[in-house]
DNA sequence: ATGGTCGGCAACCGA
């Protein structure tokens, strides 16, 4: 099983990235974020002329979550428990014997503010969702862009950007604590080595080519799919297409 | 060199 996950930033922008990616890679699951259309504009019929089948929860303007999958889906869930009609930043299913969770965790804006501090209640939140209603035990992908760089290797400036916002100890807390209830890392699991980024802010010039980036985006895995996890990348390859992205697809594939 | 990004959506907010 091949699972994938990417910030498109507009899927309606972003589209012939994602259908040529999807066409390219066929992946068993894509999990998509900020894909920033509300539902009755949604591209679900391009999805569906791939042979995808597509689940989503939208807003105007902002965030909005999918995720694709080439087989049904069962049990879908459109809200963080806790958190229902705000923002749409969370979306699960069942795809086989596999739960996935998509999340688009909130950005933050800056350390000491109200948007920071809802970061931090929204991953409090996860935690308390999943505890709620999964177990280590079960085959469990939570996957998506967590706005958090775990370690000095996941940051291109670990000593500058120590305590801004994405690289400071309570986000990196809160997402540990969520990996500590039964979560590895795939991609570290694979690469041991740091300068792996998922992520470059269009605000710095020539980020990309000067190394500038972020691993902020994550596919964590329960031990029963992670100990059949046989690799993860990176595919920088939006880079170089008409329309950019920020974020970089990220990729796992599991022997299941 | 006093600028330098995107996207949504229609003035500015969010990343």
């Amino acid at each position: 099983m091949k699972i994938a996950t990417f910030n498109a930033n507009s899927i309606r922008t972003r589209m012939e990235i994602i259908v040529g990616w999807l066409e390219k890679e066929q992946p068993d699951l894509l999990c998509l974020q900020e894909t920033k259309v509300q539902d009755r504009d949604f591209p679900a019929d391009r999805f569906r002329d791939l042979g995808y089948q597509v689940i989503f929860k939208g807003q105007k303007s902002y965030n909005g979550v999918a995720i694709v999958s080439k087989h049904p889906f069962s049990d879908v869930r459109l809200n963080l428990q806790g958190k229902e009609d705000e923002e749409a930043r969370f979306i699960s299913a069942s795809v086989g014997a596999v739960h996935v969770i998509n999340v688009y965790v909130p950005q933050g804006v800056a350390p000491g503010t109200d948007k920071f501090l809802y970061k931090l209640g929204w991953l409090r939140d996860l935690l308390m969702h999943i505890k709620r209603d999964y177990a280590p035990d079960m085959p469990i992908a939570l996957t998506g862009d967590f706005n958090v760089a775990l370690e000095s290797i996941d940051i291109y400036d670990p000593e500058g950007l120590k305590g801004q916002v994405g690289f400071h100890p309570d986000e990196q807390t809160a997402v540990k604590r969520v990996m500590e209830w039964g979560f590895s890392d795939i991609f570290r699991l694979h690469h041991k080595e740091g300068g792996h980024y998922t992520f470059w802010d269009y605000r710095i010039p020539n980020g990309f080519k000067r190394k500038m980036g972020w691993r902020i985006d994550y596919i964590f895995a329960t031990r029963p799919l992670a100990e059949k996890s046989t690799s993860c990348r990176i595919d920088t390859e939006p880079r170089i297409l008409e329309k950019p992205s920020d974020h970089t697809f990220l990729v796992a594939e599991f022997d299941i």
